[in-house]
Formats: C-alpha cells, structure tokens, sequence
DNA sequence: TTAGGCGAGTCGTCCGACGACTCACCCGGC
DNA sequence: GCCGGGTGAGTCGTCGGACGACTCGCCTAA
C-alpha cells in the first residue's frame, strides 16, 4: 500500500461516506495530510488523480471541491487521450459511436421540435456549401450535437462530443476520395435531418447508423489492411454497406 | 500556462510525435524536468495525469513507459469513479449499457460458438440455484462478460465491465421486492441465452434491453421519485416496459 | 554454467520554503 | 448608509534537496 493509495483511499472514503457532499469543500491539504499520515506531494498526487477523473475539482487559492459527479463531466475527460489513440483504437470507439449515437437519433426524432428539425436542415445547407474544411468540421460537430443533445442523455452526448473531438476523420476529405465521401455524407446529413423531421424514429436510427458506418468504412481503408479487404469481413449484422459509396 | 500544464504537453507531444513509440521507456525524470523546465513535483503530477488515463505506465525504480493505448485499458480507469456516482448519473450509465450491451448481444448471437451458448445456459443454471447473494453477482458479471466478449469490440466489453462492477445494484435483491425482481432476472437470462442459441440477433438484441431495462426500472423506483411515477414517463421508443415484472 | 550478491539507475516519499491566487474583512470616500 | 478598493490571512502551485525502496544488468564465486 503506497502513500498516494492512501490518500486516495481516504479522500474517496470521505467522498462516498457522504462526509463531503457535491460542491462541498475538502479540509485545507495541510490537514488532510496530518490525517491520512502521508506527506504533500502524496496527498497532492491522490489529489490529482480524483480531478482527472473529474471527480474533484482543484480551485488555486481556494481549495478543494467535490464536483457534480456528473457523468457527462467525467468522461469529458478522456478527450486528452482520444487524439493518442492508433486508428485500431479508434474504429472500436467509431463502433460504440455508431450504436449511441443510433439511439440518440430515434430519441430525437421521437421527441424533436420544430426548431430542431429547421436547425438541422439549416446546418444541413451551409454544409454543403461549406468551402472550408475547418467549417465543415465544425458544422459537422453542431449539427451531431444538437441531435444528441436533444436525444435526452447527457452522458451519451458527451461521450459523442469527446469521440468527435478528433476532428482528424476529416481528413479522409483531403484523400483521393474526397469528392465521393463529401457528397455520400451531406446525403448522410439529409437522411437523417429528414427522418428526424418525419419524427420516425427508426428511419433516424438506420440513417444515423449509416452515416456513421460511412466514416468506419473510409477509415478503414486508411489501414494498412494487413490481410484482406475490409469489405470482404464485416463486423456484424448491423453493420450495413453505406449505400452509394461503395466502389 | 501553469508548470504541470507544460509538463503535460510535452509528454503528450512525445507520444504524439511517435518519438516514444508504444511500450517504450521514457527519458528518467530527471532529464524531462529539464527538458520541460519545470520541477520534479509538476512533471510528476503530469505523470500521474497520463498514467491515471491509461495513456502511460509509471514503474517503481524502472521507468516511464508508453501503454499500448488500447481503449480497453484506457477504459478500465473509470472503475473509481462509477462506485461514486448518485443515482440520477447510474441511470444514464445504465441507458447507455442498455443500448451497448443489446448491440454486443445480436453480434454475440451471430456468431456464437456453441461452447459459448453451452456456458450461458450452464451460468444460468447456476444462477438460478445460487442463494448467496455475492455469489450471484458474480455469475451475472460472468454471464454478460462472456456474451460483451464474443461481441468482438473489447473496448464495450471492457466499458460494460467498467459499468457493471457497482455490483451494488443487487442491494435491490435486499428490498421488499427481492423475489419478483429474482425471478425476472432469472428469466432474463434464460431468454438472453436461448436468443443467441437460436443464433437470433434480434431476439438476443431484445432480450438484453428488456433485461437491462428491468435493472433500470426497478433501480429508478429507489429514487426519491420528485413528481412522478417513473413508467408513466418512458425515456424513449425503445424503453420496453419489463413484461411481467410491473406491478 | 549458474546462483547469488552487488551497485548504479530510477521511482516513491518526505520536508521546508516561497510565490500566486482567492476571498472575506476592513476602511475610507461618496 | 452605501460602495469601492486595499489588505491580510488562508490556500494552492511550484521549487529544490534529500533519502529510502525497488529494478535490473553485471560480476563474482561456487
């Protein structure tokens, strides 16, 4: 038992006890190292770990609190390590993408209002007139936003936003196949604001699916494809062939 | 720009670069502090950001080392914070292992080897003789652990584990409602399992959110119920009323 | 050849100090 | 009386040095 699990063990302690409520502060870190027996650069050390975990926020001046305990708060978190990750690393999280933000879709669709559905058909426009690839990405990341955000579950939302963080998938739009994934994925766009605006969930979930089956697919291609055609072994039943962008 | 903030791009930018690949040892502590300009306790702290989200490996009197950067691994350090969360951030966990787990199950039941159905149905059995209740929670995270890995997305199967280890869920198995709440559990996983025996998708797809959906039902019924009847507002169109174990 | 000791290298922890920042309190001006 | 700014105690951020604990390659001796 190291010094930091200690601390870490102690702060968690007093945070699951319900000794230190939501938005509540810690005792001043000279004191909590007298009661946990271990030095400043320990306590700090525990400290930090609970902050990076977005379970504790560490205010310079002020003190220590014990955050929301949000879900949608903790997982913001992995975004510093999503931009690390290999390309196998992230067709796994594009898979879990598709299948949330899947749901998302019929739950908003179920649920859209009509400024929803006119927001996302206006974002649908100046994507497709968008010049610019940054604007593009960020159009991109507005018009999937507002889908989940309106899905109900502001965990899922932030866990799509941390996913997309990576706005390198856009880069596949300066490949040799620009032209044909720019078009299949404005349709993409176009599907799915009008399945939302017909308010029929499952439409919204098979366009969603599509759309995000699309980026898998031309990500794939950008492997080194070891062995063989990443058409040739799809990775299940739901996994459906974009349609108008094969080869 | 605070010194643990430059000590942490500098790691990052490392990574990043591919200047240290995968597994690879960094340069000693010492030798970062001057190249990041900063002292012993930020780069330490700094550190201890990237080792707690798995992005690198600290080992005691060896060295620094780049992980694999597998989401799996990356995913498993969220186990400390799941246990802390309140009730209202479960339930969203539990809305989106209703979603993942559904998914991982039609992919389960479309390949399936039959060792496979044979150990669901043997888990099964077991559970449903099972009296402690320690016991029958770890052959609930057996069952759902072996269907999420023949899934074939580690980083779901390693997320639903991250999920499912607040096995206090099963303190519901205390409350006045224990033997429905067994029995629908029970049934459950029968139907779970005879779904991928049928090599069924659908039906395995089904029967895990209908199952999950349960666990959720029954785990909202705790809260302290602000307004109003948590089944008279369904969270969406594939929110399924648990057959059979409603009041 | 091999088992064991040994020592250099590295991380884990502690201590003391000082600067930076926050916040509540106090005081003077209006 | 009200408001604004100064001020000081409290707290976190960072630094430097020191020493113990652990790892691992090397070397010695059986």
């Amino acid at each position: 038992m190291t010094a930091t699990d200690a601390a870490l063990g102690g702060l968690r302690a007093m945070i699951a006890s319900g000794d230190i409520a939501p938005g509540q502060r810690f005792p001043p870190e000279a004191e909590l190292c007298v009661r946990f027996g271990v030095s400043r650069s320990s306590l700090r050390e525990a400290a930090r770990i609970l902050s990076t975990l977005g379970v504790v926020e560490v205010r310079h001046g002020s003190g220590m609190y014990v955050s929301r305990l949000d879900p949608a708060d903790v997982v913001r978190g992995f975004s510093l390590t999503v931009d690390l990750l290999p390309l196998e690393g992230l067709l796994q999280l594009l898979e879990i993408r598709r299948v949330l933000e899947s749901h998302a879709s019929a739950q908003a669709a179920a649920r859209a209002s009509d400024e929803l559905v006119t927001r996302l058909h206006a974002l649908a426009d100046r994507m497709e007139a968008a010049v610019d690839l940054d604007e593009l990405g960020r159009l991109d990341r507005a018009f999937h936003e507002a889908i989940c955000d309106a899905g109900g579950n502001p965990t899922v939302s932030s866990l799509m936003e941390v996913f997309r963080s990576r706005g390198g998938h856009y880069r596949i739009m300066t490949s040799d196949h620009a032209d044909p994934v720019r078009r299949a994925s404005d349709a993409g766009h176009r599907a799915i604001a009008a399945a939302i605006g017909r308010r029929d969930p499952a439409a919204a979930a098979t366009a969603a699916a599509a759309h995000v089956a699309q980026t898998e697919y031309w990500l794939s291609r950008m492997k080194p494809a070891p062995d063989a055609d990443p058409v040739a072994a799809p990775r299940g039943p739901e996994r459906s062939d974009p349609a108008g962008v094969s080869p």
